[in-house]
DNA sequence: ATAATTATTTAGACAAGCCTAAAAATTTAA
DNA sequence: TTAAATTTTTAGGCTTGTCTAAATAATTAT
């Protein structure tokens, strides 16, 4: 019934999910390329093939998404890597920097007994290391409610859910100023001059950049 | 310093760690043909391949082992085969049966920090569900002292630990039969007929075949 | 020792995934 | 609304890993 697909369309179907939205439902060949670190004309050869096996829809010119089985098969590859960065952080004790390589390895294992032993062992997580929501089995997927730091309101108590960069460099960054998911932050400040913030995370009070701010998620908190 | 190597590439090396022996030091291209369920000729595209990369020493007609660095890299990816059929079996439940196919996609992920961790959170064991050994970090491999029970003498405490073939069928075949690895077993009868033997396990006696015997192993038990 | 058989390698082909260079379509600017 | 710039596709080539068919080496039988 499961048609094989190579781990390098796997990517390419993760890719295509990840750069259409609802506002922008095709995403070209250009960005795609720059998304997976290959030249325009590998991807427009890759799309091609992925839209004869109905994966995508693909129009010259146009654009790419995903067709509705391509959407399922992402959606699957997403939860397998949410769930082994799950695994590598909460079990084998890898910090959150360290685990999104090791992932983009893990979630092309095939073996759906694998995915629902290992959802299982896990306690069936909803989120992610990165507060990223993981799809069920049945390929649902929990809309967050998350604002950017950027654009929360001032003086009010807020709750970090999530980062939109999950790069290693950020990371660890967020680490060294004592920026971690659950973490309470409150911005008591906005500079206008760099677009900066002045916050008390933990009580503690501290200046962040914008950059920080652009790629901090946060919820109203208690 | 750690030269990339595809997962063919790498069956490849196991495949030749498995087909040779202090007696039978080369394996031929035929053999490892059946062994990776391929043809002679595309063995023979491989192993001069693998030989270019000085992994393997390879000689027209006459047949291929392991280098030094081979027989390294083959060691590592046994290591992670057994490691993850121990985590297959001891944390996700599965039986010794299953594990196998899924563990031969794990044993590809490349991550030292992955293979010394998942060995820390299983305790270090020192073999893997089929009872057979997991080579250190450095690449030591415990020899085995164990003989087929076939060959093993009568009216004498054993106790079941390991396999020959670990194939589905086999194992399930064990299991319905009672046996598995920590097993006492004592042979109380050999029949010359059809070379069944006459065994008891866990004090209930029951006949076994030939082919049982020949693909079961046992030590000297209690 | 020669012939027949078997094992092994070579030759040529193909698909997947990538590349560069060139052509074509689309978008932007004049 | 043409012309210029940019984006995208096509054409052709490379590597890996597989195959089949043909050639060659090695082994076995006569
Ligand atoms: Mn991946
Ligand atoms: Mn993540
Ligand atoms: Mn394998
Ligand atoms: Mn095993």
């Amino acid at each position: 019934m499961k048609r094989k697909i190579s781990p390098s369309e796997e990517d390419y179907l993760k890719a295509i999910y990840h750069k259409t939205t609802a506002d922008a439902p095709v995403v070209s060949t250009t960005l795609l390329a720059e998304e997976m670190g290959a030249k325009p004309s590998s991807v427009t050869d890759m799309v091609q093939r992925l839209s004869e096996k109905a994966l995508v829809e693909y129009q010259k010119y146009k654009g790419v998404k995903l067709s509705d089985t391509g959407n399922t098969r992402a959606l699957s590859i997403i939860r397998k890597h949410r769930l082994w960065e799950v695994f590598l952080v909460n079990e084998l004790h890898f910090s959150w920097d360290q685990v999104h390589d090791i992932a983009e390895q893990l979630e092309h294992i095939q073996s759906e007994a694998l995915t629902d032993r290992l959802a299982a062992f896990l306690g069936h997580p909803k989120t992610d290391p990165h507060g990223d929501p993981i799809p069920t089995k049945e390929g649902n997927i929990q809309a967050q409610t998350k604002m950017l730091l950027e654009l929360a309101p001032l003086n009010t108590p807020l709750v970090c859910v999530g980062v939109e960069d999950s790069s290693a460099a950020f990371l660890q960054f967020l680490d060294k100023c004592g920026i971690g998911l659950g973490v309470n932050i409150e911005v008591l400040e906005k500079e206008i001059f760099d677009g900066s913030l002045l916050v008390s995370i933990d009580s503690k009070t501290q200046r962040i950049s914008s950059l920080i701010a652009q790629n901090l998620y946060v919820n109203q908190g208690q």
